[in-house]
This record gives structure tokens, C-alpha cells and sequence, in this order.
DNA sequence: CTATACCTTGGA
DNA sequence: CCAAGGTATAGA
């Protein structure tokens, strides 16, 4: 044993416990184990990251829990008090027991079995604390609702890159510190004996320095910047007291240079700088807004947790309500979280929440490089922040005193994480504010079926609807132009003469376009026209999708690439034709059509780091790019009567996965598109929310049946929102907007009713459906998923967890529920992995996670095979 | 994840 | 019969 870790004397026969969740990924290390707290490390705090002696080596953990305990009393398991919250769930301590089938006796701290005596110490303290008691309870809350590993949820309280690791060196393990930290800048000012030195006549850089020096103190950087090496300088004049060289923290903030870089100085650090802040102006507040906010001030003078849905189309001024409800929580001493999707977290938005509460608002999002969210993450530790705008993972941000969560654009899919824990950031806020006695504010145009009903059938869930515009303009138009009818006369281009018309018009005038294509299933892809072959990728069960950059065929799964064959590599036919249609071959055919009329510029050009080869209008390889068809010329219907020689200059802006790699370039691209004068925005979903411009008069979506076709319950309601969504681009300021649909399924209840904004009629055709069928809000669903590269492996696990959770539903929960034995999912390969999943249904009011989890944490994990839950999917591709 | 105990297999 | 390799299990 080290030399550290010696056993406390226990004079008075007391001793301190902490249990620790070891930062180890594996199945079977997944719960607390209880350490010894050396009186050295007595102020140990839960949150901490510590070292520990874990079999014959050192690991490193997380305190989820301190208690004291007697030291006789410890090996009959004596209550320790730890879970103080006197719930139905378990503390940490017993779900060890639990886990292995015993029964459970809550606030337990040693689990049945372990003595006292063989306990070891805590060896020492690594950092932190990064959480405290309620984000414990909050990382066993996620481990349980979920079904996911307890370091997992744990390790999403830790701040971002900022942890200490174990890895391997030459021999054995090594702690690795954290690369990502704070970091000082070197400053550099006047000393005391400043005025008493003279500098030298022949020392030039000595007075460049003073001079410049006696304006103010400068950061080293700074000063080297303009004078050049001036380290020796600067050391000569700091040995005789002239001038003073001390360091600063720096604080990395790409949202704006202002932030807190001013008023965060380590010394005075909490105290927001109010001084020379003005908060913008409140605007008058429309009808709607007023009882929305009377809504949620009412819910949170109830303090019990309760969920106001705000119903608000687009442009109803739902952020001013965010606003002043986080306003009025600040008054009454509280901090307010703020979720936004994470496509519209921009400068514009957290410029916004910036104008009304100043520096308290910190930011926390994906694009901020580590450096940055660790230094939001610590100010926000700190205290320096009470407001905090940030995708869902600023959940888990050490906010104190949370009393307000907002949660915009609440249905939106990104709420729901991926990984484990998979998670949904509104339930997980949902649960966050009824500990707290806190408020949760669910906004969007479009609200999730899910919540509207639970606002029919909860007590605690309330609707407010904000039906109008706050400037009280009308809402665009949406007309629905059937594709099939405009095929079957013979116009075949994606861009339907209606369309085509649409889009002069506002060009002419000078204002914008915005054209969306849900890209998804969507992309080129090749065919051959005699057996009717088309390209896979090797390693998943997918199409390849042609890129016109290489002449190449690309997996947009796994990125196989491999040069586009010239004949069929079947059948060796050359009639290979392209179909599909991919934002790029989108942009070259727009290019193609409005090169006829205007001068089209090259926007993209510039964009996407060099990689893109800007589509110039060819005629020749352009028109073969349709479906064998020339290329949308003036047909006319469209487009006549251009004048030539003072041709309106057109910016053309393609927003996609591949122009917005890079950091920053979703900005530059939407800059440059509000720059022009007149242009037309092209992109994938990404551009269907949050944007706002007030020129955008149209509002194209090229096709508003790709998610419509896709095997998923939800089809239609994501094709109802996505076209209410949409349409809130158009006509946000004075000039009224319009919104064309292009459609092949024109009468589709869902593109029909979000036509008309009528959201009755398209819950009046969707919900019977899902209550026959058995879907969500009648029911609940888990969907496991089992994936391995072993395929004959994988369907016997596949078999086996089909088997059992079988046996489960007839020994156990009874026959209210369903299981849907494996089968292959919709992306059966992908990757080289092959997978399946279980869908499993629940009555509404059965507590699905609670019911599978002894399943699933007695299993012991497979070789090859993966195993994850998925509790309340969001899809089930 | 690692160390160890325990068990199976196959060759001497 | 033993050594090698495989599998189950504990770790606090």
C-alpha cells in the first residue's frame, strides 16, 4: 500500500466515509465504492475528483457522497445519512446492493458485506469540487431514468477538458493533468520608483516603454507586439522597481472582446461590473406576453416545480417573455438557465441576453473551443455568472440557485443526447426544477405532441399560447405547389415554375430568398439505367453519395470514398445516371437558373475552407445534371423580359454540413448573405430556425416530403413543424413575406394543415393514429439497441435480451406491455457494425427505466456486442 | 480495467 | 499429472 494511504486513527471512534464512482468505463466497476477520508483530507467535499487505491493499483473517482459514520457501528451498515433527499430512490451506497439482486435498505452507506476494516483511504484530492450534492442526486437521477452508466452521468458535471485522467505510460498508469486549464496573460505596469527614472537618451526602447506605459498598464503581449524583443527591457526596468510585471488571468471569450476579460479580475471576480452597463430598452409587451408572464410568475410563486408550455409562432416575441421572467427570478435572488438549440446559439442571440443582463451571462456551447468553455465554466463555478445561455450540456454547468429554466425551441431533436446517458435535456430540466422548487419554460412555435398532451392531463403543466405577432403583422402565406401534378405536365425541374416566378419577383426588388432541402435520404447518388445498380459503401448498408468536387462517391457515414466509376460496375453499362438532390447539385442548378437573369456571384467561392469549387453556370455538364432534361431554362412562365444591361447582382449562400466545418463560417456565411443586397440562401435544415433577416420575402422548401416518407411515427409531426418552422423566416419585419412548399404529397394532413396554421386539424388526424397504433403520448417506448461487427453475434444477443425482456414483461410489469422481438434497424449496417433493436412498449404511467434496469445491470456486458437503452426515443432509425 | 482464483483442455 | 490457456469474479 503507498505510503499516503495509511489508515486514520480513530481516537474518537468516528470516522469520515465518502463514496466515490471510480472514473473507470466498465460495466461491472459502475457503482460507489466507499473510501476512508484521511484527516488530512477532511475538507473533502462532495464533487471532488480524488485518487484512490483500487485493486492493485490507483484510480481516480468523483465524491458523490460524505458521511460520518462510528466506527463500531459501520460493520453492522449503520444508517449514514447521505441521501438526505427521503425519496423513493436509493442512495448510491445501495444501488450496489440492489445491483446484485439483494434487497435494498435506502440510506445505507456501506452496502451488506463490507466491513469497516477493509476499507482504504483516500489517497488525495485532484481538483474540484466540480459538482455538489445536488448534482450527485442529479448524475444517480440521470444513471437510473436512463439506464446508463453511473460515470457517465457523473462526468458530465466535470468542466470541459479541465479533469485529470489516468492513461498509460511505459510503465503502468500515470495521472495525466489537465491540458486544458487557466491561463495567464503577463502583464506589465509602472512601478513605485516610475517617476524617479529617467531613461538614457541613447535608450530608445526604455522611453518607447514608459511612454507608452504611463497610458495605462499593457499586456506583455502587447507591448512585444509593437516594440519588438523587449523581454530584457522590460527586466532591466523591473529590477530597479520602474516598472512592475505581474500576470492576470485570462479569459478566453469568442462571443465578444468585452465579456468579462474587464471585470474578471481573480481578486474581485464575483461582483458583476454594473457600472457602465445600460440595459437595452424593454419593449411594450403584446397581450399574449403579458399573461404568458403571468402564467410562469404565478407557477413560480408556487415553487413546486411546475412546466409552463409557451405556444408561440414564430415572431411572437417569446425571447422578451424569456427575458422578463428571467428578470424577475435575478429579483428575487435566483440564477436562470437558458437552452437554445445549439444551430442558434449565434452571436446574435446570446447579444441579446448580453443587452438586458450585461456580464452576468455566460455561454456555453460546442463551436467555443475547450479553452473557452472552460473559462465560461469556471466563471460560472465562481459565481460570476447568474444567467447562462448554452446548448443542453449547460445543464450541468455549476449554476447555483437555480430557480428559472428556459428551454427554447423545445422541440427541437438536439435536446435528446445520442450517447448515454441519452438523455432529455427537458425532462432532465423538468426533474432539476421540481427539486428546486423551480419554474421550467418550455417555448416554441411548434410545440412536441408529448408536452401538449401532458398540458391537457397534468396538473402541473400549463399552456400559454401567444397566437399573434409581436408587431401584429399576419403570417405569411404558405401555398403548397404539388410536384406531381407540375411533373406530369411536363416541367421537370426541382424548382417549380410557381417557384421560378416567386423567386424573380423578389430578386427584382431586391430582397432575399431563403430555400431549404431537408438533405437527408435526399443526396445524389448514382443508378444505372440498364440493371438499375446503384453504388454501396463496403462497410454500411448505404447509398454513396456523389460529390461533384472530385467526381467522387463518398459514405456520409463512415467516409469510404472511392473515384466515381465511369460504366456500371455490373453490368459495364456507361448510363449512369445521377439522381437525387444534394445541396450542391441544388446550388449549380440555382446558379444555372438565375445566371439567365442576374449576376450571380461566387460567395461560396470564399467559403468553406478553399474546399468548394463554386458550380459556374456550364451548360453542358449543369443541364446533364437533371433528370436528363435541359436545364430549367426560361419557360415562360418565368423570368421574361430581364433587363439586360443593368443586371441585379445576386448573392447565392449554401448553408450546409460541408460549407460549416469550420469555426466561424456559419457566421461569415449568414454575414455575407445579410450583406448583399439581394440573394438566396440554400441550406440544409440548419437554416429553418433561428436565423432572422429582415429582407427574407420568400421562403422556398424544395421538397417537404423526405421526412415524410421516413418509417417513424413522428414523420408527420416533424414535417408540420418543420414547415411552421420555416415559415417564420419569411416577412419578420415590414414587407410580407410568402412561403412556397413543394410537395409530392399535396395532400398529406400534416403539409395541409401547416398550410393553414392549423394545428387542430393536424392533431385531429395524427393522434387517433398513434392511440391505435400504440405510440407515444398513449404509451411509452424504449428502444434498445444491440450492435457489434459479429453479425451472427449480434443476432444472438440480439435473441437472447428479446428472450428476457420477454420474460420480464410476463413475470413482472404484465401484459399491458409489448416487445417487439430484434429486428434489423431501419440502418442495419453502418460502419462495419451491424445493428438491432428492441422496441419496447409501456403503458403511459409505467416507469419503464425502473422496470429494465435490474435487467440490464445484472447482465454482464458481452464481448463483442454492444448493449444501450434508449427510454422515450426520439427515433427509431 | 487488472489481478487473481478457478476451471478446462490437451499433451507428456 | 501438469502446464497452458480460458473464464469468472472482485475490487471499497
Amino acid at each position: 500500500m503507498p505510503k499516503g494511504a495509511s489508515r486514520p486513527s480513530s481516537i474518537l471512534g468516528s470516522m469520515k466515509l465518502a463514496s466515490v464512482i471510480l472514473d473507470i468505463p466498465a460495466q461491472a466497476l459502475d457503482s460507489a465504492y466507499t473510501y476512508v477520508v484521511p484527516e488530512s483530507l477532511y475538507d473533502l467535499e462532495v464533487g471532488s475528483a480524488v485518487l484512490v487505491p483500487f485493486g492493485g493499483r490507483q484510480a481516480i473517482g468523483y465524491v458523490v457522497g460524505i458521511s460520518e459514520a462510528e466506527d463500531e457501528g459501520l460493520a453492522e451498515g449503520r444508517d449514514a445519512g447521505y441521501a438526505a433527499d427521503g425519496e423513493e430512490s436509493p442512495s448510491f451506497g445501495a444501488l450496489v446492493a440492489r445491483a446484485e439482486g439483494e434487497t435494498y435498505s435506502a440510506g445505507r452507506c456501506l452496502p451488506d458485506g463490507i466491513e469497516a476494516r477493509k476499507l482504504k483511504a483516500v489517497q488525495r484530492t485532484l481538483g474540484g469540487p466540480y459538482f455538489d450534492e445536488e448534482g450527485a442526486a442529479c448524475a444517480q437521477y440521470l444513471s437510473e431514468a436512463y439506464i446508463a452508466p453511473l460515470s457517465a452521468c457523473v462526468r458530465l458535471f466535470t468542466p470541459p477538458g479541465g479533469v485529470p485522467r489516468m492513461v498509460r505510460g511505459q510503465r503502468g498508469w500515470r495521472i495525466e493533468e489537465p491540458s486544458v486549464g487557466s491561463v495567464d496573460d503577463r502583464w506589465v505596469r509602472l512601478g513605485p520608483k516610475a517617476s524617479e527614472f529617467t531613461p538614457r537618451k541613447t535608450a530608445v526602447k526604455q522611453s518607447a516603454v514608459l511612454a507608452a506605459l504611463s497610458q495605462g498598464e499593457l499586456r506583455m503581449a502587447e507591448l512585444s507586439l509593437e516594440f519588438g524583443s523587449i523581454s530584457s527591457v522590460v527586466s532591466n526596468l523591473a529590477a530597479k522597481g520602474v516598472v512592475e510585471v505581474f500576470s492576470r488571468r485570462r479569459f478566453r471569450n469568442p462571443e465578444d472582446g468585452a465579456g468579462f476579460q474587464a471585470a474578471k479580475d481573480p481578486a474581485n471576480s464575483t461582483a458583476p461590473n454594473a457600472s457602465s452597463f445600460v440595459p437595452s430598452r424593454k419593449p411594450e409587451l403584446t397581450e399574449g406576453q403579458v399573461r404568458a408572464l403571468e402564467a410562469i410568475a404565478c407557477a413560480q410563486d408556487a415553487a413546486c416545480g411546475q412546466v409552463v408550455v409557451l405556444d408561440g409562432v414564430t415572431g411572437s416575441g417569446k425571447t422578451e417573455v424569456y427575458l422578463q421572467a428571467i428578470e424577475r427570478t435575478l429579483q428575487a435572488g435566483q440564477c436562470a438557465l437558458v437552452l437554445v438549440p445549439e444551430i442558434s446559439l449565434t452571436p446574435q442571440t446570446v447579444a441579446r441576453f448580453r443587452g438586458r443582463f450585461g456580464n452576468i451571462v455566460a455561454v456555453m456551447h460546442s463551436r467555443m473551443s475547450q479553452g473557452e468553455r472552460f473559462d465560461q465554466w469556471d466563471i460560472i463555478r465562481a459565481g460570476g455568472a447568474r444567467v447562462v445561455v448554452g446548448a443542453r450540456s449547460a445543464l450541468f454547468t455549476p449554476l447555483a440557485n437555480v430557480g428559472l429554466i428556459v428551454v427554447d425551441e423545445a422541440h427541437e431533436g438536439s435536446y435528446k443526447q445520442d450517447q448515454a446517458p441519452r438523455y432529455d435535456a427537458c425532462e432532465v430540466a423538468e426533474w432539476m426544477m421540481r427539486r428546486r422548487g423551480g419554474t421550467l419554460v418550455l417555448g416554441s412555435a411548434t410545440p412536441r405532441v408529448e408536452h401538449l398532451y401532458n398540458c391537457d392531463k397534468r396538473q402541473d403543466w400549463t399552456l400559454v399560447r401567444l397566437p399573434e405577432r409581436a408587431n401584429g403583422k399576419p403570417l405569411p402565406r404558405i401555398e403548397v405547389v404539388d410536384m406531381a401534378r407540375e411533373f406530369g405536365s411536363g416541367h421537370r425541374s426541382m424548382f417549380s415554375r410557381r417557384l421560378q416566378k416567386e423567386l424573380c419577383a423578389v430578386l427584382d426588388a431586391g430582397q432575399k430568398a431563403v430555400l431549404l432541402l431537408n438533405q437527408r435520404g435526399f443526396a445524389k447518388f448514382l443508378l444505372c439505367r440498364d440493371c438499375g445498380f446503384v453504388p454501396e459503401c463496403p462497410h454500411c448498408a448505404t447509398s454513396l453519395t456523389y460529390h461533384e468536387q472530385g467526381n467522387v462517391l463518398v459514405c456520409h457515414h463512415c467516409d469510404y470514398r472511392v473515384p466515381a466509376p465511369p460504366r456500371c460496375p455490373q453490368c459495364g453499362s456507361p448510363y449512369l445516371k445521377k439522381f437525387g438532390a444534394g445541396t450542391q447539385r441544388v446550388e449549380a442548378e440555382l446558379r444555372v437558373l438565375l445566371a439567365e437573369r442576374y449576376d450571380v456571384d461566387g460567395a461560396a467561392e470564399q467559403e468553406g475552407n478553399g474546399r468548394f469549387v463554386a458550380a459556374r453556370p456550364q451548360p453542358s455538364s449543369a443541364s446533364s445534371l437533371l433528370h436528363g432534361q435541359q436545364a430549367v431554362p426560361s419557360d415562360g412562365a418565368d423570368c421574361a423580359g430581364a433587363s439586360k444591361d443593368d443586371r441585379i447582382s445576386v448573392k447565392v449562400v449554401r448553408m450546409d454540413a460541408d460549407t460549416t466545418r469550420t469555426k466561424g463560417a456559419h457566421q461569415r456565411l449568414l454575414e455575407a448573405f445579410a450583406a448583399a443586397e439581394a440573394g438566396v440562401l440554400l441550406g440544409t435544415q440548419m437554416i429553418a430556425k433561428g436565423l432572422d433577416f429582415e429582407d427574407v420575402t420568400l421562403v422556398g422548401v424544395i421538397n417537404a416530403d423526405t421526412q415524410l416518407c421516413l418509417p417513424d411515427f413522428r414523420a408527420g409531426e416533424r414535417t408540420f413543424a418543420l414547415i411552421e418552422q420555416v415559415a417564420g423566416r419569411a416577412g419578420r419585419a415590414n414587407l410580407p413575406g410568402r412561403v412556397l412548399v413543394q410537395t409530392y404529397a399535396a395532400d398529406a394532413v400534416p403539409v395541409v394543415a401547416a398550410a393553414r396554421y392549423d394545428r387542430a386539424l393536424f392533431l385531429r388526424d395524427d393522434l387517433p393514429k398513434r392511440k391505435a397504433l400504440g405510440y407515444p403520448p398513449y404509451t411509452r417506448l424504449a428502444n434498445i439497441l444491440i450492435w457489434g461487427e459479429d453479425e451472427t453475434a449480434v443476432e444472438a444477443v440480439g435473441r437472447e435480451l428479446t428472450d428476457e425482456l420477454e420474460q420480464l414483461v410476463r413475470d413482472e410489469v404484465g401484459d399491458a406491455w409489448t416487445v417487439f422481438p430484434a429486428t434489423p434497424c431501419v440502418l442495419s449496417k453502418l460502419r462495419n457494425t451491424y445493428r438491432r433493436h428492441i422496441l419496447v412498449k409501456a403503458p403511459r404511467d409505467a416507469d419503464v427505466a425502473a422496470s429494465l434496469l435490474p435487467l440490464f445491470r445484472r447482465r454482464k456486458p458481452h464481448k463483442t456486442v454492444n448493449v444501450a437503452v434508449d427510454i422515450d426515443p426520439r427515433s427509431l432509425l
